[in-house]
DNA sequence: AGGGTTTAAGAGTATTTTGTCTTAATTTAA
DNA sequence: TTAAATTAAGACAAAATACTCTTAAACCCT
């Protein structure tokens, strides 16, 4: 698996704030229901985002979490990058610890291309692009495409 | 992780096997002490390639495990897929299941040239051409670099 | 035939990931 | 000021992954 389920349901939420109107928040219970992610599993993923400075958070009534910047201006890859880190990204294919251009595996040079490739596509691909094309095609982000684009 | 450790150690054992002169049998003991991988766990990783008929494997003295192709014959990609499965390839980076494109998610246009790379890469590689490439060069394949080329 | 060598198979353990539950702290609004 | 709503935090449980160990089966050689 590419990235863990954490990332992955990292990666939803974020998508699902980012096609949310206006710049209140929005509450986790909202969330995990849509998009049919446990609660307390969500609220310890979205904590990670808040940790990493992607979303902020507020107690309460109308409280809930929003991202901190603009949607066009989050990336994929700062949302994996602070869920599952940034080891895909400049790991070896053959686990080799240290491998890299000075001590390569004989893999290296193929895989870093590839990875690159990986990263290059993450960096790439910011919130809003993906919430705009989702909601202009009708397309789904949950897995029994209940959620409504808002 | 892009690959479990089990897959990782399963393509370090078939480059060592791809490195390996002659056509007889290589014990997994002394791949194992070669490549610094338990003895238990890797049996278990090549009776997989074995089951996948990818090696074939023989008891007793002089017994042990071999390619059943040459090694210009092998791509990664077949070790990959009989370890992890294919699911890789085919997975969708959202976890959506049934992802593609008939129902894809906002990510699945991008995701799926990716995925491709990914694939292509592997495919595009075979073990004799590593282990060559390993031999010439005299690059690692373990991780304090004991391993000698054969 | 018999003993040593090697893979096969499966049970058992440890660690990580995933998910659940409870309690505490904060905030809003009546 | 009090009650309801909401995130924060941490203990706990379940499942998957990564190993370890023991016993069985097959094989070679003397």
């Amino acid at each position: 698996m590419l990235l863990s389920k954490a990332c992955v349901y990292g990666l939803r939420s974020s998508l699902f704030l980012a096609s949310c109107k206006g710049d209140g928040y929005t509450s986790i219970r909202e969330m995990s229901d849509q998009l049919d992610i446990s609660f307390h599993f969500l609220t310890k993923i979205l904590q990670e985002l808040t940790g990493a400075g992607l979303m902020e958070s507020h107690k309460g009534p109308k409280g809930g979490v929003r991202l901190t910047k603009a949607g066009s201006e989050v990336s994929l890859y700062e949302i994996v990058a602070a869920i599952d880190g940034t080891e895909l990204f400049t790991e070896c294919a053959l686990g080799l610890p240290g491998c890299g251009v000075k001590k390569p595996c004989p893999l290296h040079d193929k895989w870093a291309g590839t990875r690159d490739g990986i990263r290059q596509m993450l960096e790439d691909t910011n919130l809003l692009e993906l919430a705009e094309k989702g909601k202009k095609q009708n397309l789904r982000i949950t897995e029994d495409g209940g959620f409504e684009w808002i």
